[in-house]
DNA sequence: GAGATTATGAATACGCAA
DNA sequence: TTGCGTATTCATAATCTC
């Protein structure tokens, strides 16, 4: 879980940037006026709203129009006037050139018809060599515009399949979507596996709903279509609170295989998990909060396409209460301070001059604090996860006390070269495992043998640990994890606990192409379950600086989860 | 230069009273 | 329904120390 990246940073486009910052790059540049080489006709408009528009792939034609009936004031009008002509170009009626061998056959987002030659025109004064390559044709007659299949070519190498491609301008398109004019609930994968086009067309619905029920001058109110928080957030049950709900209707387009299980914080910006939901197939949310299943907090998104009946904890069932946890502490702790949850272990924790101040606040007084000196050290205490160890003395966790809450064995973290620093991060970007693998248990009766797994993310190996623990043997382990004192953490812990299976670790997510998976599949038929957490600091609450939702530098690797996942699910189902 | 230490709010949800 | 107070949050950047 670990998203660590490149510090690099660019308002340009830079075709020498990272692996990782590539797709944000071009999305960036698809928000721009095109290159001179491969601008649209658009150039010869004054109109950088028709240029914008053009960019974003709608035809010169279909702009003009839209433009001239809602006027060029109102741009959301002419957005919305766009999207309702993308979706009625597309409709199952309408004929499409599509190559048959390749398993999409969408045309998604554009509004021209294929034998309109505004596109065509514009490709004829494309200089770039690669423009010759025989994808690119193929590339521009699925809807995609020049500029996205020179991209494309150049980043993926020449050679890659038409699969390849068009995962890549569709990552990258999901990448910055919400960045561009469209409102968050609209950016949608193109192409890929015919499943979409139900999809779409439920968005279609959705956007037709939203357009009869609105006003002229606001077609929704942001928050009509929000996903809410469950309170008590037990998702579709906790080991002591089960709710009666034995099972759920999966959306078609979520049914497997692979099993596939995402994870994010629950407190993302608005619209966030809207987005995620939609393209993981409309499968609606699990929320829970990890304190039912420990001592501290964790709320967590989960969504997934497992079977939710006869789930089981893990035993032994973790401690429950601080005080389970931490029976030491029960000794000094005052009786004004109610707590018997920890909030969530975060990446850092409390200062020594923090715990100083709150001695010194305390030590003025004999007995009980008055009540403006209670507030402020409880206010503390609850931001930074203090407990009590002394009179008047309270203390951070230590990172093997994190360990233990998130359900780690001892010492999982430790050595073998991490920092102390290191440790905290690593284990508060982590999951809490009694929580997955309670979801994860109905998998123990389901693969007896054992699973293939794709672990996206995998961090300190929190649902290799969880599977693990579950009794479920771990036959073949992609993991996928950039930060390399993570990888070395579990590779270590693969050794130590003598794993039988075959444990392949990649570093960096763009590696896994298609050709990559399809040759990992052959090997061993494919994966049983696809799980991961993509970076969450661009989405969480405790992020003062960038917490830009899933267009963030990191959080938009969400999008690489997706694009992989459904890649997965094209080559199995080809299969 | 790596690791440790420290200071740094805002967005969001929710409960409750008016 | 609205406004207000309370509670929570898988972090980042600057600085210090060795």
């Amino acid at each position: 879980m670990n998203g660590d990246g490149s510090d690099m940073e660019s308002e340009n486009f830079d075709w020498n940037t990272e692996d990782e910052l590539e797709i944000a790059n071009f999305q960036s540049s698809s928000n721009q006026t095109l290159p001179a080489e491969v601008s649209s006709s658009s150039s010869s408009s004054n109109s950088k709203l028709m240029d914008r528009l053009v960019a974003m792939g709608f035809s010169q034609k279909m702009v003009a129009k839209a433009i001239q009936e809602n006027g060029e004031e109102n741009e959301e009008a002419i957005v919305n006037a766009l999207l309702t002509y993308s979706a009625l170009d597309s409709s199952p009626q309408k004929p499409q050139q599509m190559d048959s061998n390749y398993c999409s056959s969408e045309n998604e987002g554009r509004l021209d018809d294929l034998s309109d030659t505004d596109s065509f025109s514009d490709d004829e004064e494309i200089t770039n060599p690669m423009s010759d390559n025989d994808k690119f044709l193929p590339l521009v007659n699925m809807g995609y515009t020049a500029e996205e299949a020179l991209i494309a070519l150049e980043r993926c190498g020449e050679d890659s399949s038409l699969a390849e491609l068009t995962d890549f301008i569709t990552a990258a398109q999901m990448s910055k979507a919400s960045d561009a004019l469209l409102p968050p609930e609209e950016p949608r994968p193109r192409n890929l596996c015919n499943n979409h086009k139900k999809r779409r067309f439920y968005e279609y619905e959705v956007l037709k709903r939203k357009k009869q029920r609105g006003s002229e001058k606001k077609i929704l109110s942001e928050d009509d279509e929000t996903i809410r928080l469950p309170n008590p957030m037990i998702g579709f049950g906790v080991p002591t609170d089960a709710l009666t709900m034995v099972d759920r209707t999966l959306p078609e387009g979520a049914i497997g295989p692979p099993y596939f299980y995402y994870e994010n914080v629950a407190l993302a910006p608005k619209g966030v998990w809207n987005t995620i939901s939609r393209f993981l197939y409309d499968v609606e949310p699990e929320f829970v909060d990890s304190k039912f299943f420990c001592a501290s907090a964790r709320k967590r998104g989960y969504v997934h396409n497992l079977p939710i009946q006869n789930r089981f904890p893990l035993v032994p069932l973790p401690p429950y209460t601080i005080h389970e946890a931490f029976p030491l502490t029960r000794k000094w702790w005052p009786s004004w301070d109610s707590r018997t949850k920890l909030n969530c272990l975060q990446t850092c924790v409390g200062s020594a001059k923090l715990s100083e101040r709150i001695r010194k606040a305390l030590e003025d007084y004999d007995g009980d604090p008055p009540l403006h000196v209670q507030k402020y050290v409880l206010e503390e205490c609850r931001k930074w996860n203090l407990v009590w160890v002394g009179r008047n003395k309270v203390a951070p966790l230590e990172p093997d006390e994190v360990e233990m809450l998130l359900g780690f064995p001892k010492n999982h973290t430790r050595g073998g070269g991490i920092s102390r620093t290191d440790r905290y991060k690593s284990l508060g970007n982590s999951f809490q495992v009694d929580t997955v693998a309670f979801h994860l248990s109905v998998l123990k009766d389901l693969f007896p043998c054992g699973i293939n797994l794709l672990s996206l993310f995998s961090g300190i190996g929190g649902a290799e640990v969880a599977l693990h623990r579950l009794g479920i043997p771990l036959k073949n382990v992609v993991s996928v994890e950039i930060s390399e004192v993570n990888r070395n953490i579990v590779r270590s812990w693969w050794e130590q606990t003598n794993q039988k299976g075959n444990l392949i670790d990649l570093e960096d997510i763009q590696q896994l192409n298609g050709d990559r998976l399809e040759q990992l599949m052959s090997s061993f038929g494919g994966f049983d379950l696809i799980i991961g957490g993509s970076p969450c600091n661009n989405l969480t609450g405790s992020n003062r600086y960038s917490r830009d939702g899933l267009e963030g530098k990191d959080s938009s690797l969400f999008f690489d989860y997706f694009r992989i996942l459904d890649l997965v699910k094209c080559i199995m189902s080809r299969n």
